[in-house]
DNA sequence: AATTTAGTTCTGTAAATTTTGAACTAACAG
DNA sequence: CTGTTAGTTCAAAATTTACAGAACTAAATT
C-alpha cells in the first residue's frame, strides 16, 4: 500500500490531536494511520514500514492502543499474524468517557470547598455555581446521548 | 499563610489534572494553589514561597495561565504588587471550549472521509454514523448551556 | 535441527520539557 | 543617587519522554 500526502497529512493531523490529550507521538500517528487506511485492518509490520518506526515503537505503542481501548486486533486461523484495527464499537462511549473526565473536576473542588473557609464568600459562591453547573452537566448529558440513540432507531 | 496537609494534597491533585490538559507541572500547581487558598488573591512572591519554586519558574508559569486565560490580577493604588488570582467569570466558557475542542475532531473525520475510497463500507459507515454523531453534539450542547444560564435566572 | 516469522523486552540515547540560578530592568523610596 | 522591591530574561542543569537498535522468545516451517 501506498499513501497519498494527503492522507500523510491527515495522518500528521491526527497524530497531533492525539498527542494534545497525551498520547506519544507514534501512537497518536497509528491512530491517523487506521483512520485514513482504504483497508481498515493493518499488520504489524504494514504499519512499522508505513509509518517508518522502529518495531519496538511499534509493538510498545500497539499495545498501549490496545490497553487503554482504541485499537484491538483480530486473527485468522492458519495465519500468525496480528490485524490491527480501531475498535469502532466504542467511539461514543469513549467520547463520552472524555466528557465525564472533564466533568470529573467537579469532585476535586467539592473536596475543595471543604477545606475552604468561610472567609472569601465572592469565591465560595462562584465555586459553589461552577460545581452545580458540572453537576448539571452531570445530569444532562446521559440524557442527551440517549436522545440521540433513540432518534437512531 | 500556611498550607494544611489536606490543601497541599489538593494542590497536588489539582496539579496533575491541569498536567493532563497539556500545562506544565508548575502552572498546575499555581491553579491548585489558587483554588485552596482562604485568601484568593495572591502576590507573587507568596506563590513563589507556598510552591518552593524559582522566581523565573514562577514568572513564566503565571504569564503562561494570564495568557492562556485561567488567571488574572489586579492592583492596589500606592501598591506595586500585582495580586494574581483565578478568572472566575470564564470558567463556563472555559469548559465549554474544551467540550469543542473535543468535539472539533469532526473536521478531521470529514477531511478522512474525503480521502478514503468505497471499499471498506462498514468502516465508512461507522465513521459517517460518528460524524453525525459529533454534529449533533455540536448542535445541542449550546442549547444545553442556554438551557442552564435560564434555569438561573 | 535450522530457519523464518511475528513480535517482545531491554538498554542506550537523542530530543524535548521544565526548572533553577544569576544577571538584569524598571519603578519607587529614602 | 543609592537601595529596595517586583518582577523578567537568559543560559545552563536536571528531568522526562520517546524512540531506535539489538538481543531475545515462542511458534511454525523447511
Amino acid at each position: 500500500m501506498i499513501l497519498s500526502e494527503q492522507k500523510k497529512a491527515l495522518i500528521e493531523k491526527i497524530g497531533i490531536f492525539y498527542e494534545k490529550l497525551g498520547m506519544q507521538p507514534a501512537a497518536g500517528r497509528i491512530m491517523g494511520l487506521m483512520f485514513v487506511s482504504d483497508r481498515p485492518e493493518l499488520t504489524f509490520d504494514e504499519i512499522r514500514e508505513l509509518l517508518n518506526i522502529s518495531k519496538s515503537a511499534t509493538s510498545t505503542a500497539l499495545n498501549l492502543l490496545i490497553e487503554t481501548g482504541p485499537v484491538e486486533y483480530i486473527t485468522f486461523a492458519g495465519d500468525r499474524k496480528r490485524y490491527f484495527k480501531l475498535k469502532t464499537s466504542n467511539w461514543r462511549d469513549a467520547l463520552a468517557q472524555r466528557f465525564n473526565n472533564i466533568i470529573s473536576f467537579k469532585t476535586l473542588l467539592q473536596e475543595v470547598m471543604e477545606t475552604r473557609s468561610d472567609k472569601s464568600t465572592e469565591f465560595n459562591s462562584c465555586l459553589e455555581e461552577f460545581i452545580d453547573f458540572l453537576e448539571y452537566l452531570q445530569q444532562e448529558l446521559p440524557s442527551l446521548l440517549k436522545k440521540w440513540e433513540e432518534s437512531r432507531k
